[in-house]
DNA sequence: CTGTGACCTGTCAGCAGTGGAAGGTAGGGT
DNA sequence: ACCCTACCTTCCACTGCTGACAGGTCACAG
């Protein structure tokens, strides 16, 4: 139920209208909080509702600049104070299929864990092309807090990365 | 919708009811595939129609035993061989709160990210005493593929734990 | 002036997952 | 003989999320 909160952390400095929150998503939140085109503007409109953001003004085709309220604001600032818990059980099918790794053939064991090493070294080559394409100046929003999850994002791939070249290599042990 | 591989491949080599299969999901697969009661229950009518399980006897207080089939063998198998995908984009509402962290005082802020670092160690520590309990011998199926997923495990709590620690040291760089 | 594509919003069916209620049986301890 | 606990299953209401469909308007190019 954290989309409302992405929402209005979104609209604290600017106004936007649905379509606009959604790009946003699509570039910088896609990574840490993915929301569909449904799920946006329902919730929108829920918020609004709740007195949390209001319209702000109604744009050319229907457009409807939604802007965050008092309420909005203390929602928020209540939300970032708030425990997390434990961050969302962390459901992984790849490591699902690692559990039940020993029903295939080493050789066939390996090859997935492979797969995986390389999945890992492009998602993490995607992450350094973005932080070197936006690294200096740039104030919008990517800055401080942008910049914190990007180096986590490095941080788990290559993390993932030297995991599955090391379970690669704990299959077929001393292939001479 | 990998929950059936998951009851799937916790019957290869055994067989088991619903219960049993509950209190394994508890405890070994709870990091990787957590499951409700409801869910795995249901699950398993699914299978046993579809007949990739069927009902190998009936307990005592109508227990059922649950085996895998051919056709369970097969999907199982099936599955194992298929490409995973980019593993479930990862929702973390932490991230999520990560990415707005500045409208905390700097304090806070700092707070907050050290919170995570202890939280993060306690993890580690909880796999590290799971790993020196269950290490020897052992064959219970934690013996290949549950090493790896625990590796995966204290290698993530420890990336965490660094990553938070030089989180926190970011915002306040200079407090002499 | 026509079409193509970007902009912009809304709704609905369906599924996976959560949480909890309800109901019942066997076995062991006192 | 009794109760308590562990065992064992089924059902349901609710939420978050997905994917797709449906509908409309502005802006610019040819």
């Amino acid at each position: 139920m954290s989309l409302r909160h992405a929402l209005l952390g979104l609209l604290v400095d600017r106004t936007a209208s649905g379509y606009e929150l959604l790009k946003l998503f699509e570039t910088s939140l896609a990574n840490v909080w993915p929301a569909t085109q449904s799920q946006v503007y329902g919730e929108l409109t829920r918020l609004a509702d709740n007195g949390l953001l209001e319209v702000a003004a109604q744009g050319p085709r229907g457009r409807k600049d939604y802007a965050i309220t008092e309420a909005g604001r203390a929602e928020l600032l209540h939300w970032l104070l708030t425990d997390p818990g434990p961050d969302s059980p962390r459901r992984s099918s790849t490591l699902l299929r690692v559990f039940f790794l020993d029903l295939l053939t080493p050789e066939q064991g390996r090859a997935f864990l492979e797969h995986q090493v390389r999945r890992a070294a492009t998602q993490r080559d995607k992450l350094k092309k973005l932080r070197n394409s936006l690294d200096w100046r740039e104030s919008g929003m990517l800055t401080a807090n942008g910049r914190l999850v990007l180096e986590y994002g490095l941080r788990l791939s290559a993390m993932q990365q030297e995991w599955a070249d090391w379970a690669a290599r704990q299959i077929t042990p001393g292939t001479t």
